[in-house]
DNA sequence: ATCCTTATTGAAAACGTTTTTCAATAAGGA
DNA sequence: TCCTTATTGAAAAACGTTTTCAATAAGGAT
């Protein structure tokens, strides 16, 4: 299923900045904050509205194509995502971000803290922060 | 080494905002954001400047007495980096905030994800959320 | 191909948060 | 107690994000 139909199914429509949002990501491999999704916009002489970025971003996210992710600094961050539920290893240097699956460990310990609180927990936020391979070769020499 | 001492030796004065800060972070043991640091402030009848907040909050961050964490939909929220890394459960409805301890299961998922990924791993963001007993209770009603 | 409805756009204005500026204040060593 | 200067608070500036609204264009219907 395209981009084209899953806008159209709920009534949406496949325009020009939505079309440009998601080759910027794309392209990029790394979290874009909505004001560099922007420049790189204009950079590709594909001229949208920040507003529409904005807009664009939100939409996206809730359609589950775009995830949102937390940089050290910058705390607006989009990436593109992966199908599932899936969480990010951000590189405190280079800002990479890299998913990564398999939750087991996070459901048995959802789990064991229900038991232990009483709480039901529905929902959670989870990220790592480390340095990137590339990265760590830099800091050794 | 106290407070005091510790700004001293870097010729720095312990003043009346700091002071404040520090205990409203003492207090509370979730992230707050400047805006709630300084709402609780006033309520504690010990009325400071926000903008004293925003600077004492990144000073205490610099001498790491304080660590600034990312929530959900608040990005600046900040902690007392008390050495005993430890995590929360939020309750959606009424705030309350449970602490929950033994994080084996972060460790060997820390360990499995650094294999996966090359990353060499030296920080990470938990956070779980739902319904306190009180409030399910209350939504059963 | 054309029309028609309405989802979507972009510019401007509104908004909230964070930072800067600067004169007045107060911390703490002499 | 004095003196130096780090620090404060209020106002203004700067910044990122959201709202408003008339103009535009997407895409189903004709």
């Amino acid at each position: 299923m395209n981009l084209q139909d899953q806008l159209n199914h709920n009534g949406l429509r496949l325009t020009h900045p939505r079309q440009v949002v998601m080759s910027v990501l794309e392209a990029a491999n790394i979290p874009l904050s909505p004001q560099s999704i922007h420049q790189r916009s204009l950079e590709a002489q594909e001229e949208i509205g920040l507003v529409s970025v904005y807009r664009t971003l939100d939409l996206l996210t809730e359609l589950g194509l775009v995830r949102r992710v937390h940089g050290h600094e910058e705390c607006q961050g989009y990436v593109l995502a992966s199908p599932g539920h899936h969480h990010h290893v951000v590189c405190r240097q280079c800002e990479a971000a890299v998913e990564f699956t398999g939750m087991e460990d996070v459901s048995l310990l959802v789990e064991r803290i229900q038991a232990q609180t009483g709480f039901t927990i529905d929902e959670h936020l989870l990220q790592f922060y480390g340095l990137c391979p590339a990265c760590q070769e830099e800091v050794e020499r």
